[in-house]
DNA sequence: GCGTATATACCGACTAGTCGGTATGTAGTA
DNA sequence: TACTACATACCGACTAGTCGGTATATACGC
């Protein structure tokens, strides 16, 4: 009966995962990130997981539970990145670049988690949905508040609303995984930098 | 042996679409959008278009070239858009306007297609995807020209380079169908200006 | 105008295989 | 004995694509 999946499904959810479940995870990603989700099958994760199904159908109740499961990985990181830049208190501006940075960076480290995400989160099913959705208004509006305190108080131009920033800030950051290439002659913070001198200077009194 | 499309794939492609194939087509990016192309059973597409699978084998080869189809009519219309505003020869700030509201627009237009094509492109095979790369490249590349240009005789600010640009802009665009909503405030138009508006401020000189 | 030949446009039952998920078994531990 | 952590065999639903056939249109000799 998935005895640890049922009770993260009853509790909320856990923090911490088994060799196991990590392994199990660890081939989902690459195979949803290569094939998608519906093109990889059950027993090609298994397969490449080495392991068996019911060992996977031990851990999780399903293979959507996995897709879930990527992506709460990679927005925990990010949300929680976003906070500690957020509360730093540094002038609007460096606040910006910050959170850029960040989040090219750590987009870039996890790639195929990114992919994953940006392309199959529309098959995430109701509560999942609801989550998923929650935590991006959340990320939005904190990026979106920096920006137009910075618009308030002079440091940045009024020119463009603060809304579509944001939407041009996280588009760009969204379709990264389309384009990033770690081999490739730029380091995801040189170009995290490119991005915030971008962003910055479309804001510049 | 579905004659129509083996004549096409003969001779490269034709052009104009018979009614069936245009009932067909429309079904399935209303269906591919909404579940994801391998999520979509041809049979639910023939259902939609209210025909039989014999008609949809008769006009396509395949399910993928349903994708490949979708794919070319979207590509087309901002190619064919692209090179007549390059050929104005208009000043760089106003080209990059016209070309950025016209690629917002277009898409506007078409949400469905974009949707599907950014969110299922890597599924295109081999040839089609080397035709789809190609369109891809051809189309950044112009653009990057026209702000490298514009770089070049001090129209613009050469702070972030024309590629880094382009990959904004372009990324800005291939999301939009992911939060674009036609009943919204902004008109497409608008926001298409918007998004000049910011492009430019950081181009400012 | 009429018969025949041939091509096109379509129909829908069918097949061979794949899918996510489950039921049942067993080895190890407490 | 009871429980966890897996392993294996299997199920029924569903899949893309095929195939034998028909209905209609067009072409041409007479």
């Amino acid at each position: 009966m998935a005895r640890a999946a049922a009770t993260r499904g009853e509790r909320g959810e856990r923090n911490t995962r088994s060799p196991m479940e990590e392994r199990i995870i660890a081939a989902a990603v690459t195979l949803f990130a290569e094939r998608g989700f519906d093109g990889t099958a059950v027993q090609q994760i298994v397969d490449h997981a080495e392991v068996t199904k019911g060992a996977l159908y031990h851990y999780f109740d399903s293979k959507d539970e996995l897709l879930y499961e990527i992506y709460r990985a990679l927005i925990g990181v990010q949300s929680a990145d976003l906070d500690a830049i957020v509360e730093r208190g540094l002038p609007a501006a460096e606040t910006v670049r910050a959170i850029l940075v960040d989040v090219v960076t750590t987009t870039a480290k996890r790639l195929p988690e990114a992919v994953v995400f940006f392309r199959e989160a529309h098959k995430l099913h109701d509560k999942q949905m609801v989550a998923y959705r929650a935590d991006r208004r959340r990320y939005h509006e904190s990026f979106r508040k920096v920006i137009a305190d910075g618009q308030a108080s002079g440091e940045f131009a009024g020119t463009v609303p603060a809304e579509t920033v944001v939407q041009i800030a996280m588009g760009v950051v969204n379709q990264l995984p389309v384009w990033f290439r770690p081999e490739g002659r730029k380091t995801a913070e040189q170009l995290g930098n490119e991005i915030a001198d971008f962003v910055l200077a479309a804001l510049r009194v």
